[in-house]
DNA sequence: CTTGATCCTCCAGTCATTGGAGGATGTAGG
DNA sequence: CCTACATCCTCCAATGACTGGAGGATCAAG
């Protein structure tokens, strides 16, 4: 059989903490691993792509409830494969508005950055741009 | 004397929730208020002034620990104003970051919810993009 | 046989709030 | 004056997504 994985493994070759491995099982993203004798988790590939998937995932700013939606589904080959796009293009219209939002507040804060005249606290226009 | 002012009308003068403003008490970015005899908090012009800072640095999306340096240069106006642009030109850059960031995300994403053929899940690549 | 790495469970902390329980006080109408 | 009801108080728990640590067991190598 093919060969078996640590825990540390799977943190290693994913660049995730060890406690977040454990993390993901109690929250069920990650699959309840199995045991050794004494107790210690065991992986196999699947699950080292399960969790890279989640990292890749949280990594494009999906939450953990929608990584566990798009899990369900790829459990499920069977489904229509909407479900699966309009979760991915709703969050992609997050990620706009978000970026959106972003530029408003990079041009409200570059005015406020320009504003400094130098000097002291008392004469710099800073302190007033954020107060209003 | 001028009118004195409730919890209650500060949140409401600032859409800040009751609840907060106590909680920015306890941390030290609002002042301790004064209370009356059965020991309700009360405010003046001052006090909604700095919650207006506060909320506005806030929705700016300045840390609190970042807001308490702010108050607390602007609470000593002798002081060289180099410390407040540094804080602002701070976090222009990490906001310039963030936006740089999500824009390649929203690439990505773009191009994840572009891969979708209809049909089964089986047959998604977005799937695939997100495992890979 | 000992050392050091890795694993285990359980718990506390992070950040910036939000919400609620349980109780005291204030105000307006009848 | 009494009764609602709003508002206030304190204290505590929860959110999301982890991170870190204490205290202890197990494993591989030298």
């Amino acid at each position: 059989m093919s060969k078996m994985l640590m825990i540390g493994d799977l943190a290693a070759a994913t660049g995730t903490k060890v406690n977040t491995i454990r993390f993901y099982e109690e929250i069920g993203l990650m699959r309840r691993a199995a045991r050794t004798q004494s107790g210690r988790r065991t992986y196999g590939a699947g699950d080292l792509e399960r969790l890279r998937f989640i990292r890749h995932a949280r990594k494009l700013g999906f939450e953990t409830q929608e990584i566990r939606s798009l899990l369900a589904l790829g459990d499920d080959p069977e489904r229509p494969c909407d479900e699966v796009t309009q979760i991915a293009v709703r969050h992609l219209d997050d990620v706009n508005e978000k970026i959106a939002r972003l530029a408003l507040l990079r041009d409200e804060l570059e005015q406020i950055a320009r504003s400094c005249a130098g000097g002291l606290v008392s004469e710099c226009r800073i302190m007033d741009s954020l107060g209003a």
